[in-house]
DNA sequence: TTTGTCTGTGTATTTATTACACAATGTAAA
DNA sequence: TTTACATTGTGTAATAAATACACAGACAAA
């Protein structure tokens, strides 16, 4: 087994989308003192772990979305770097830390990724811990600088959703216009107009029509589309070009 | 004086604008064999170097800005983290390393910056070492991974370029529309048409028209121009939205 | 006074964005 | 079997933005 790099680590914003709302799936942190039964601390952390000595950043975010998620082959994107002086040095974070293990440093940089994934089809798997989606509206105190990773999370994704088709990640393979409206609104925080929604992603040609409707639903069944990766990648020149 | 942290470094892709051209200002790397005098390395790198105990990425950064250029106070952005396994590995890197310092890291991994400047406002102060800048389509060898890094740097000014009013950092305070044009056309590598051009930028209120010409020009002075990045900040929501 | 070089401007055409309402399809309950 | 309910699917007119395109004006230098 590698050893760990003590002072630098990966963290991983987990989105997902509940055909609702976008929710982040979060890692309890609790310590109680064993003699007194005290709860030192009760928190919440987003999934991250030190990178190994054989690690690239890539292959320690992809390891830690595997271990939470039980899923690879996710979309995963790095976005910022945090290495404030003390971004773990409150009395909680320290103590928590020197509870981990011996080795620790008071010094600990992390690169933050995010990665989308359709919660409705992640079972949490994780035994020794517990794991939570939490909608990013209504977020549990949460420990280190871990809100402040999770807030410019959201604005990366909020920049990146506007300008690349990313939002499919979030969906189930085979969606309705409806869900990617709602993913859409839910996510930007604002309502569209639902003809000129499907207007707009009808002209996309990566969005793939399919001879196959919703089922179980108590109303009028709507029609399901494929995102097209491989259409998108030969076709994106069209699409998001500064044309001038 | 604070130490290093060994391994964890800041390197910055300082980027300017010579009213032509895409320019990136580059250290020069040369060792010579005190004995044999082969030349051992000699290359170009960015400016970077390892973060302080007492600093975080942005502090680090600024500070190398400052060293090199002599300037604060100048736009600089975190772009991107680079932790490759092997990416101060090789030999001629291995060589450069443990003749900087001896305490010297074998894995390094380092946060990437860039900054825009205006480069016909600064002359180069550094004296310990040759640094120059290249235009960003003609670089030469470069050592660590710093061509990639250089890389990424472009993809993200061009895709900012396209997004935020932050090519005016790489112009004179009083610039002329046509030089505004320029500095879009040979970063994004496409042209525009005069006219449309004009329209377009004419209707930025954040574009301050001055009573003001160009001077020692051999032909029709033009009218100058100012950012005001105040109006920008009051007004940015109305710009650039995604509206549907 | 002429030449060279770059500035500054308008219009018509096409394309994209916006605002807006009602019938059709299926399920569930009466 | 009928009715109520929820959601889907669709078109058009008005406005705004993008595009394509050419010539006269200002200044410097010869």
């Amino acid at each position: 087994m590698p050893k760990i790099i003590p002072n630098i680590s990966v963290d991983c914003v987990i989105f997902g989308f509940d055909s609702n709302q976008l929710n982040v799936l979060l890692v309890e942190r609790k310590l109680t003192d064993e003699e007194t039964n005290e709860v030192l601390i009760d928190d919440w952390t987003l999934a991250g772990y030190h990178i190994l000595e054989d690690e690239d950043f890539d292959t320690a975010a992809a390891r830690i979305l595997k271990k939470m998620s039980g899923l690879d082959q996710i979309y995963l994107e790095q976005f910022y770097a945090f290495g404030g002086v003390n971004r773990v040095n409150s009395p909680k974070d320290q103590i928590w830390l020197k509870h981990q293990h011996e080795g620790f440093s008071d010094r600990i940089v992390t690169v933050g990724y995010f990665s989308l994934i359709d919660n409705t089809s992640v079972s949490l798997s994780l035994k020794e811990r517990n794991v939570k989606w939490f909608p990013v509206t209504e977020l549990p105190e949460m420990g280190f600088d871990h809100a402040e990773i999770m807030e410019k999370a959201l604005e990366r994704l909020r920049n990146k959703l506007r300008n690349e088709p990313i939002g499919f990640e979030l969906l189930p393979e085979k969606f309705t216009i409806s869900q990617l409206q709602r993913l859409y609104e839910s996510i930007l925080g604002q309502t569209f107009d639902r003809r000129n929604f499907r207007k707009k992603v009808m002209q996309m040609k990566y969005l793939i029509p399919l001879n196959e409707k919703q089922k179980d639903v108590k109303h009028k069944p709507a029609q399901l589309f494929l995102f097209s990766k491989d259409v998108y990648e030969r076709t994106k020149k069209e699409r998001f070009d500064f044309t001038m």
